[in-house]
DNA sequence: ATGAAAGCGCTAACAT
DNA sequence: ATGTTAGCGCTTTCAT
């Protein structure tokens, strides 16, 4: 029999295979077989075995099937980010979750936080854990780290950043295209002062964005400044200082670019607080919420995180499923979104 | 020996406790002494061991050691949300990780996405795969599936809603006085037609702040009036019509009281389409990103949902680990944050 | 200080 | 159609 205990206590014994069988009178490779839905158990048998089942709340043990299966496969996923709040992680998350739960995989989380210590210690804990994958942005101690983990057959996916060499599939924005029909925009309507700020410059990401700025000049024949380019700047609170530095110049831009997120609303910060929200045109990478709220609503190239998400999950499940072609850099494209903040008047003394 | 093979592709066969064992000529009970930290190998013993598992970058097999212990305790935890990227669950995510962290369990996550079955799906799975504990924001159905679950000593703790009756722990927001205190801000400053525009009044939240907007009236003496009041309304763009609706009286109000994130936001837009975001006054419940960075900047009374994670967390572990105390229920206080939608100068004619 | 044997709950392989 | 045996990688228990 298998003692039960209610209350907000910790566990007592859950029934087994065994359980089940000594209860319908069976031995457990009949309950196995009903459980796992194989053939070779007559009808009778099943239902007695199932309502012993339900009698006694069995709940297969995932972990104990997997240690003994075979191909050991454990069906979990681990998805490894900076941080789940960050809204474009977290819609991640949830493409990604949607598409591992209709392969049938289950996902463990961990947020790094910008230590590197802990993104080692999810990997190894993940491992240990037997994920069969890890969908992780890469940075190169962490290419490192995994590399080890590959050996011992754990799958890699990366996401939003590409890798210095890149030895495994990787779902990325179409980041340099982006940025540049975000600058192209601005050059179009004739500005030809568009500063940019811009993320740590060892972010591939970051990297892209930039070349995507340069590209959109070039092909507009508008020479670049030195001065109107703020780059490695990192979070809210340095982007509204670096803003705030190019807004302050002797000659200033009459638009800005800011090449994320958290760029994108520093940078609203500085304009406000300049008065200048209506005078110097933003065009900002990544949407964020309420972006279309603000005044002037903000202008943004537009990535497709939960699409980042569901290819990066379906990749990862192909590869685990024993897909071995080279690996593939899939591109999601981004959208220019014109709200206002984008579409300013060009100033007659710009 | 442990063959190993590069590349894309999955699982290779992974170096175990007696692969271990072998290439450093000791019995596997030696190496798993040794990765355990138990004490009785010598240390000349000791370093062999660890250099064979570098060698074979061994990772121990988590799932396996679980099985076999006597707890069976597997250190983890599945945390269950109506959606990740709701910013209020996404923070709760990251505040219950770190604690989780801190006492080396790890975090599964699921999103139920307001699918019944979903959810149930999310408990079996994770039941399944032998989470030691759960946890979710209760409604009735759910209840009732995890009470099998709790009798297979699923520990479970409540976050953000209280269920029907106390069965376990559950941190909640005070949403009572949170609300009680937005209302009475509006009520104090002069208003006397304060409009409410609630969610689902089956959610328990829902009901406590619909208590709270009748304290606060009750404390002022200001006599309720139903035709202020929008209950059962779910979602931005319901918010946006039920808030354009009261709006639209013949009699209008001259403050809002929204009671939820997304309702503020619905309520945001109707003002901003009829003018009326200066002369309307506006507090909302719960804190959402840029809220600041609206014209005006929107008062809110902001919950704690790192704060509510991490001390699930720490009551879930608490459980886990024996605690047999009878069910708490921990109130996070709420803040108000006046930034100046709450704070309008009531206009003569109100 | 080290090791051998048993067994956690399950599936694989092989009886009957 | 049903059952028996072995063993996944590990911890427990007991022996040396």
């Amino acid at each position: 029999m298998v003692e039960q205990r209610d209350g907000v206590g910790p566990r007592t014994r859950r029934a087994t295979l065994r359980d089940v069988g000594a209860l319908a009178g069976v031995s457990f490779k009949t309950v196995s077989r009903v459980v796992n839905g194989e053939p070779g158990v007559s009808d009778e048998l099943a239902e007695r075995v199932r309502e012993a089942a339900r009698q006694l709340n069995y709940r297969p043990n995932h972990t104990a099937s997997v240690l003994r299966k075979r191909d050991g496969r454990s069906m979990s996923i681990g998805l490894i980010v900076e941080d789940v709040v960050n809204p474009f992680f977290a819609a991640i998350h949830r493409g990604l979750e949607a598409a591992a739960m209709d392969g049938g995989y289950s996902v463990l989380t961990g947020s790094v936080l910008d230590s590197t210590t802990r993104e080692r210690e999810l990997v190894e804990t993940f491992s240990a854990r037997r994920v069969d994958g890890l969908v992780v942005s890469p940075n190169d101690d962490l290419v490192e780290t995994l590399a080890l983990e590959r050996r011992n057959g754990v799958v890699v996916v990366y996401i939003d950043r590409l890798p210095g060499r890149l030895d495994a599939d990787a779902v990325v924005s179409d980041n340099r295209a982006g940025a540049r029909a975000g600058v192209e925009h601005l050059l179009a309507s004739g500005h030809r002062r568009v500063a940019m700020v811009g993320d740590t410059h060892t972010i591939h990401t970051a990297e892209e964005r930039y070349l995507g700025y340069v590209e959109a000049h070039a092909a507009h024949g508008v020479p670049l400044d030195q001065t109107l380019q703020a780059r490695d700047v990192h979070g809210g609170d340095a982007g509204t200082e670096a803003a705030g530095r190019i807004l302050d110049l002797a000659d200033p831009p009459t638009a800005l670019f800011t090449a994320q997120n958290m760029l994108t609303v520093g940078a609203v910060r500085a304009l406000r607080a300049r008065g200048l929200e209506h005078e110097v045109a933003l065009v900002g990478f990544d949407d964020f919420l309420l972006s279309d709220l603000l005044d002037p609503p903000v202008t943004v190239v537009a990535q497709d995180p939960d699409q980042i998400g569901r290819i990066a999950a379906e990749r990862l499940m192909a590869r685990i499923e024993g897909d071995m072609s080279p690996p593939q850099v899939h591109v999601v494209p981004t959208t220019l979104l014109p709200r206002g903040s984008g579409e300013l008047p060009l100033a007659a003394g710009g």
